[in-house]
DNA sequence: AAAGTACTCAACCGCCGCTAT
DNA sequence: TATAGCGGCGGTTGAGTACTT
């Protein structure tokens, strides 16, 4: 015998997150923490799958999440890291603290790759186009059309490696430099780190696991709190609870934390009162 | 102003590796 | 050891919105 089914598929509410449904699961999380998702709903009194309750927590709702559209250097790292990785946009994601993996990959479609083709460069291979119809059709998916080793040095087509330095190059970025506000300028300080951490640099390369992005030295403004606790550890929950129910007392803007939209502020009001 | 088209992105689907039973 | 659920991932869809004609 396996387990116990996660949940009861019938009766599972499908579709759009309502307001009412955020509030329950904000709640329920930042009162009992990321436990089993399986329970989640249950507990959380929500007629959602245990899988829909995690998406919607890890790519919505989570406090520590950036808001709107990718800046151009935040664009190069992907970019770059796609180069590296192909559609591993968790792996990606994972390199740049705040985005997510839809966030990535919805962006990549639907900005980047556009723009690459534009650029005459071909979003599978990161080299020069060929044949741009081919490269529109073939797009989608890199690992598909690379093996092994290509997988993480995608040949040229001229047999050169796309390496990350011809990256950092690449004018596009450069371009970027020139325009860049202080978020920009964070993302390129992660992004010259990058470059120049010959340990990570090895693992892209060499497809390793790379070492963790140290999200204790996250701080999301000058002026707030910093995220300690809550980034990518969820173990001091109450800690993090509490911090989230005092930017309402302040305004959660005052600590230059946009994560929270109107909706999500409205629910911790509601919830204050 | 209305209709048609293009774009965006939240959410779902299905697969895979891991693991509990 | 076999079975089946869980968590996570990447691909895809479709409703809502923006833009164009």
């Amino acid at each position: 015998m396996g387990r116990q089914p996660c949940c009861d598929k019938l009766g599972v509410k499908k579709g759009p997150w309502t307001a009412e449904e955020d509030k329950k699961l904000i709640n329920f999380i930042l009162t009992n923490g990321q436990c089993c998702w399986r329970a989640v709903p249950k507990l959380a009194g929500l007629r959602r799958c245990g899988k829909s309750c995690r998406l919607r927590w890890t790519n919505y709702l989570r406090p520590d999440l950036k808001r709107g559209l990718l800046n151009e250097s935040e664009e190069q790292l992907v970019i770059d890291l796609h180069a590296r990785l192909g559609n591993r946009w968790s792996k990606i994601a994972a390199r740049m603290p705040g985005r997510t993996d839809n966030e990535i990959k919805n962006h990549w479609n639907t900005h980047i790759k556009k723009k690459l083709l534009k650029m005459g460069i071909d979003p599978v291979t990161h080299g020069p186009l060929q044949n741009k119809t081919e490269a529109i059709k073939t797009s989608s998916s890199p690992e598909k059309h690379l093996s092994g080793s290509e997988k993480h040095h995608h040949s040229l087509p001229d047999g050169s490696a796309n390496t990350l330095g011809s990256s950092v190059e690449n004018s596009s970025f450069a371009q970027s430099e020139k325009s860049m506000s202080i978020d920009d300028h964070d993302t390129k300080t992660l992004f010259e780190s990058l470059c120049e951490d010959e340990e990570l640099l090895s693992h892209l390369l060499n497809e390793e696991e790379p070492p963790l992005i140290d999200t204790s030295a996250w701080e999301l403004s000058d002026n707030g709190p910093s995220f300690h606790h809550c980034a990518n550890n969820f173990t001091a929950w109450e800690d993090c609870a509490t911090w989230l129910l005092d930017c309402q007392d302040f305004g959660v803007h005052d600590f230059g934390l946009d994560s929270f939209n109107d909706v999500d502020i409205n629910i911790l009001n509601t919830e204050n009162n």
